[in-house]
DNA sequence: TGAAAGCCTAAACATTTGTTATCGTTTAGA
DNA sequence: TCTAAACGATAACAAATGTTTAGGCTTTCA
């Protein structure tokens, strides 16, 4: 639980009374390469931080292709997060790309820090901002980069991702097919 | 004063006293119709609430083009908030597309309302969370529906939009030109 | 270790979307 | 009230992107 607890003590004060409090509440995960973290079409009731590996956010379109919507490193926290936050079953599918080992923060555990913690509510608040920022982030690129510029900087946000993922799920991510950004490239 | 303390009061438990010392922070702006609520470029220190009217953000691609971001309507909060948030100067320009009446929240007073309402912490998690899932939404669509898709589907969240913006803002939205609008329409 | 699957590139062709120009109508402002 | 600007539709053409197929390479796993 070291790096969950070095994160949160980033981004708030707290003592480590109420860190071992709140983090006894986690549990431990370990997944294989492409094996499902979670599930869509599920109550999404679990929120994950990454110890090691790499996760990736996907969904089915209606041709039942996978489309890849996101990617999760090392200290980040990924769920479906809209949907647990509206408690509706979930869109997004969660697999492992790598062997990847998480956190569990399971929904009682984190309206459990909302309610207990001295600063659990800014907690939450800085979480739900940083992804925010990450978002608004992304729609501002698709209004003012091409798909060639997007990839060109998508160092930028996910570090030596070339390295960890094929790159048919990174032309997904950007939103043209691989055989396009193969031409891209060139 | 009435409609920013009733969607306060939908969002958090507060009290009339706290709701009254927060509120009365606030001022009142009024914009005529194509006048610019807030410029790019500058650092960014307010967030503003719509009584009435209509507000668009828009950004200038490198062509010099307009392009539409966003639309906020009446009871809303609007500014550029990851560069708010950040501490940045903004990116985005505001300008209002019909009489517009505003209430500004100086950043003195957000950080007031964190730090001195009772659930001040929890409102802020509420907004980021609730704009969020708006983008959330907004990037999924990119994934699973076509441009016509989206034009049809726009007053789900922006109802009357129609009546409200002249179609070539819409376009810009949907991030297709007004020509091919136009052509699916169709 | 061998076969199957996955991955990237490439080319040819199809579809979507953008660009430019024009026209008629509506709107805004002097 | 008149005139210029803004707006939406349309057509012709251009550019960007998708689709299909194939080939060669690497990885996986039985």
């Amino acid at each position: 639980m070291e790096q969950i607890k070095a994160v949160i003590k980033k981004m708030i004060c707290i003592s480590d009374e109420e860190l071992d409090s709140f983090t006894s509440q986690f549990s431990v995960r370990k997944f294989n390469r492409q094996e499902i973290v979670c599930h869509s079409n599920i109550i999404s009731d679990e929120i994950f931080f990454i110890n090691r590996g790499l996760i990736r956010v996907l969904i089915l379109d209606k041709e039942g292709f996978e489309q890849t919507i996101h990617f999760a490193l090392e200290n980040q926290f990924i769920s479906d997060y809209s949907n647990f936050i509206q408690k509706q079953s979930s869109f997004y599918t969660l697999q492992a790309i790598e062997e990847t080992e998480v956190v569990v923060l399971p929904r009682s555990s984190v309206d459990w820090g909302y309610q207990n913690l001295k600063e659990g509510e800014k907690m939450g608040r800085l979480i739900a901002e940083y992804y925010f920022i990450y978002q608004d982030n992304r729609i501002k690129n698709s209004f003012v980069r091409t798909p060639k510029q997007r990839y060109d900087c998508i160092t930028e946000v996910f570090p030596n991702i070339h390295q960890r993922v094929p790159q048919h799920m990174i032309a997904s991510y950007l939103g043209i097919t691989p055989v396009h950004l193969s031409r891209l490239k060139k």
